[in-house]
DNA sequence: TATGAAATTGAAATCGGTTTCAGACAGTCC
DNA sequence: GGACTGTCTGAAACCGATTTCAATTTCATA
């Protein structure tokens, strides 16, 4: 309206369009959706027009009459982490082929940020809202946040990545337990005794689960839990150096690392190699993610890898089904495959 | 329509607060915005209806009558690069505070879909597009690309982070060749003159200036460049490997390396590493972008820092101003900033 | 107590599509 | 040729806001 002067080139709608091909709107919308038949010789007529123009439809009034936007929206905690860029990636190409095309917004772990952006995403009609990381794996404290999603849920079905058991939402989770089986085993089949676990904040569910795996896998082969060994904190590389430090400090050292992900796993190479120790001739080191920082790491990292291309593609099928109205598991979990590379090596038995 | 069903919660509108509170939806209208007095009283009531329901108006429907929906789509080539997701962070937080949010698609580097992707954007009428990497750098080449981009331009404003020559839109580029500038004028500074470059392609637009730059550098001291340094490639980690892999089994070897960016350096490290040489005691690496890579290394890596957030800042300025129609500069520079972590030092005489 | 200016308010048009509904037209069958 | 069926087509309503325009109040002033 205002702004006239600037981009000059008028917008052309489907009105333009139907009148230089002397036929009526609705015409055209038939022909631009093939919704209903048109005779052949109108219909190319008006194609040819619309090519002619590279006339694309306005998807707000698309949107506004339809009730569907084929739009789905992502809020994740923060895309600079390659776990989030990842996934978030495989959403958009799933989301793709099936047709939809998907926003993201960053909460950035603030949690107005995370309530604002559901109202944004519900406000744009998306057809479903995933949600990945941040508040949803705390939730289970957080009354506020679960009482807001289930507002939200009311219009727009909501897919999320971690447990919030307080709102009506679908959930495709990673099973984590299992992620540290896998670890586990490679690890004592190694034959790995002495096993520290480095970062991560046991009030975040995932992390939690992994810790209790972690003394069930210890527990049975008969190995009991070494308090020292397993030190909490953050998820970054600060994290993973000063919890290595202070275990490679005492006097029964362990043989093998696991850290919570690879930020962390980053910080416990940068400590070891410090040392003057080597990885994994002294110590191995395992992480969670396997992000492409594994891969960046000197050892290459063996890492749990969390099928990013199933994960995106689960998450998209279940919000494209619930969208859709159909019937979906309410849980859904994808299994995570163990990469390994070369941080882990056999125990060497003369350390 | 179809499925009222599900998601039984029927969305209210304006009418519906407007009848519950016995007004015109004008009126509601008006309250909502602020757009124009309606009595204190009445106003309250209205008000107190809204947040009731906790209604937040339909974004299609406004954008729809508004022509602007304070939305501003961005295609990066690719977030799983930290280098685009700290710059879309950046716009986003940006953004936010001018009271714009943002949209993110990834090209990929796939041409399709960077079209596909400028159509996408336009058809949801976003205010303005901010285009960073992909095709942009080596635009110069692709006229299909600069064609799609004139025909966007023509009704939504496109702001571009490379340099795009063909097609009428704004620019905001950083100074690389004052990056690499600020490379070398530390490398010298500390007594290198055998100082190779790795990575990169040459026809990307700002690989080129920076090797330019390079030459240039060499020749102000009196320096002449040594073909044998230079080893192209891509942007990966492999690329950094197999480069100086090659470069250190030159007879007469380097005292510093310059990596086109940080995943290239830490290919550039591993090698160094398994020759048994030391950063930075025996060679020098620095590398381009100072992504949180960087960071993570041992050694931590000198790196040029993009500014990102003044970067996105001006991204944001721009959009905003471009798409209400104000006069601002085409073209605009961000000047980039060294970071000097530990993988630089003094030439070791003895090497 | 008039009176004109300023403040409020609602009806209706508009944004750009989709869809329902009914009418027009063509082809088929007796 | 007339009735019947199926294919095309356009007018009009609708999606949910905003905004113009004109009418109605309100209020201060004369």
């Amino acid at each position: 309206m205002e702004n006239d002067r600037l981009n000059a080139g008028k917008t052309i709608t489907i009105y333009d369009i139907a009148e230089e091909a002397g036929v009526s709107a609705s015409t055209v919308s038939r022909v631009l959706n093939g919704s209903a038949s048109v005779r052949k010789e109108k219909k190319d007529r008006i194609q040819s027009i619309i090519d002619k123009y590279n006339f694309k439809p306005n998807a707000l009034a698309k949107g506004l009459s339809d009730t569907a936007t084929k739009t789905i929206g992502i809020i994740a905690a923060d895309v600079r982490n390659p776990y989030y860029s990842a996934l978030f990636v495989a959403c958009e190409i799933a989301a793709e082929k099936a047709g939809y095309s998907v926003g993201l917004a960053n909460s950035l772990g603030v949690k107005e940020r995370e309530q604002s952006q559901l109202d944004l995403l519900m406000q744009q009609k998306v057809d479903a809202i995933i949600q990945m990381g941040g508040r949803v794996d705390d939730l289970i404290t957080d009354d506020a946040y679960a009482k807001k999603v289930r507002e939200v849920c009311k219009t727009t079905p909501v897919i999320v990545t971690g447990k919030l058991d307080k709102a009506p939402v679908h959930r495709v989770v990673i099973d984590e337990a299992e992620g540290m089986n896998l670890v586990m085993d490679h690890l004592i089949g190694l034959g790995h005794k002495k096993i520290a676990l480095v970062g991560g904040e046991m009030r975040v569910a995932s992390t939690f689960y992994k810790y209790q795996r972690y003394q069930e896998n210890l527990a049975h082969h008969g190995i009991k839990v070494n308090g020292d060994y397993v030190v909490n904190g953050s998820y970054d590389p600060e994290t993973g150096y000063n919890a290595t430090n202070k275990i490679l400090a005492l006097e029964d050292r362990p043989t093998a690392i696991i850290a919570i992900n690879d930020f962390a796993a980053s910080g416990v190479l940068r400590s070891v190699r410090e040392k003057g120790l080597r990885v994994p001739e002294d110590i191995s080191v395992v992480s969670f993610d396997n992000t492409y920082i594994a891969d960046l790491m000197s050892p290459k990292l063996t890492s749990i890898d969390y099928n990013y291309d199933k994960y995106g593609q689960k998450l998209i099928d279940t919000a494209v089904a619930v969208s859709n109205g159909q019937e979906i598991e309410d849980l859904q979990m994808v299994e995570p495959v163990l990469v390994i590379r070369d941080s882990t090596g056999r125990i060497n038995e003369t350390f």
